[in-house]
DNA sequence: TAGTTCGTTCAATCGCAACTGAACGATCTG
DNA sequence: CAGATCGTTCAGTTGCGATTGAACGAACTA
């Protein structure tokens, strides 16, 4: 119970459903597959957010689904490996945000640029734009420099 | 505008309220310190929000109130540092949260040998469960071996 | 075929954080 | 002192994501 207490927290510090994480944390020290509707009981949540909860956790493939001979329903079981779901998980969440603002950067300083030469803005405002704009870009280097350091690491 | 909509986003993706990411973005652009009235007025929200939002942001050192002589209200500008504001941010928020698990996971680990002896669990039970800990544990080794590198590059 | 037993979907509800308007206290001005 | 101009506080509202019950379709069973 601990456990399903923390990783439900950790979920909803990251701004994942509270009820994916209780999931994961479940099954995560279960020595065997679960059901949905030993989930659900056990959690003390309906079966449609265990199955909502489950899909959503199998897509990130925190999940894996486990079919048991001569059982009708679908089993779910934990992935292990932690530093692998961490790195998938950079992959396809931060990695794109952290592309995307690496091109809004640019536009930004694109623009800067042009009204500079429209006149749009006078020297003074066209220095202390340039000069906060580059410390972002200098940031957003430092930190694409450093990630995937930290994902061979893990 | 646009600095203002990403900051407001990665504001809200980090748990924070969205305003104040607004403000902040608002203000790191911003070539001269703003009022209170300034802010709700660009950003079209009350003041009570801009209110709260900038005290928010002072107690997170994202900000500091500027007086300017014979002015009676108060101004703001964005503190332009961003990797001190990370290294504060990280400490005051991720820190504690970070030390709080690693008390968590040794209780688990306890209490798991404490039912190993009360003979609550069997042996293939335990061996799982402690696999899992053990590798939660490790996880959390490594973390904390990287943290403090990645605060100094920063 | 009728009846179970599954998992999924969807409209409705709920909870919670953010936001707002209004009232307030403090500080200045004439 | 009265009046104006600030920032802050607080009860009430709003907006949004999570959760639920009920309905549904698919796959099995007798």
């Amino acid at each position: 119970m601990e456990m399903i207490e923390s990783t439900g927290r950790l979920c909803q510090l990251l701004g994942m459903p509270r009820s994916a994480g209780q999931i994961y944390g479940l099954l995560y020290l279960s020595p065997r597959p679960l059901s949905l509707d030993e989930i659900a009981d056990y959690l003390a949540i309906s079966k449609a957010s265990a199955s909502t909860g489950t899909r959503q956790l199998v897509s990130w493939h925190a999940l894996r689904e486990v079919w048991i001979p001569g059982e009708r329903r679908d089993y779910y079981e934990a992935v292990g490996d932690l530093s692998e779901l961490a790195r998938s998980a950079y992959r396809s969440f931060f990695q794109p945000k952290f592309n995307n603002s690496k091109g809004r950067l640019s536009h930004l300083q694109e623009q800067l640029e042009e009204d500079r030469k429209a006149g749009a803005v006078d020297k003074q405002e066209y220095a202390f734009c340039r000069e906060r704009l580059d410390q972002l870009a200098s940031l957003e280097s430092k930190m694409r420099k450093i990630l995937p350091l930290l994902e061979k690491f893990l």
